[in-house]
DNA sequence: TTAACATATAAACGTCTATATATATAATTA
DNA sequence: TAATTATATATATAGACGTTTATATGTTAA
């Protein structure tokens, strides 16, 4: 643990960060961070079309961000690691931060 | 704190993602992580083009990563807030945690 | 002021990405 | 089998983004 600034892998971060880099496919995420659920639940509880849907779905399983399982004619989505949700929290904080702090300037 | 998932600010999130989204502005946001420097040391340290690490430079300023100092001819960045350090680790642990379990699959 | 240096900006280009529309595959049920 | 539901894929398009080249602005020193 304890990784220096330099001694940070830049590829798999920013690899990363530009999955986590669009609203949809966070709502998505966070819609599938506490239990799995069905492609077309997430796209009831999101109002967003299914081919869009099933699309960021595929990028985030692609960065190993979601976990899929096939059950009869529905395939379900969830969160593979809680620790996304940690760093979601400090990228939310951090921006509060931010703003708050640039009054200050 | 403690937020719950459906409680973060996805707007700010996906807007500070998508700064730390790409590679080339990972390397100049950690080349200024530990002191001040100006913007011909980070051309100098990381061997891009001067207006290149000018433009990233002004896309971390927008994003308040970094701040910003004159002095005489020189402009010097600084990363504003050491929890950018935390979060960065944290993604990189993330992504190397996500790659060892695959195998698991 | 002129020269030299540090940095910023602008335009142009190719590439990537989010989204919509349309269609296809796959599984279930009648 | 046909019909229905669930999900994936294919294609097209518009906009965003990273990069390069060229140029401009600003600062210092002679």
């Amino acid at each position: 643990m304890n990784k220096r600034a330099d001694n940070l892998n830049t590829h798999s971060i920013a690899f990363l960060a530009k999955c986590l880099a669009d609203e949809n496919r966070l709502r998505i995420l966070l819609c599938v961070s506490k239990e799995k659920k069905s492609v077309s639940r997430i796209v009831e509880e999101l109002g967003l079309s299914q081919p869009l849907i099933s699309h960021h779905l595929k990028e985030l399983k692609r960065a190993l961000l979601v976990k899929v399982e096939r059950s009869g004619p529905f395939v379900y989505h969830e969160m593979t690691d809680q620790r996304i949700l940690i760093i979601l929290a400090g990228l939310d904080e951090l921006g509060a931060a931010l703003l708050s702090d640039r009054i200050t300037f």
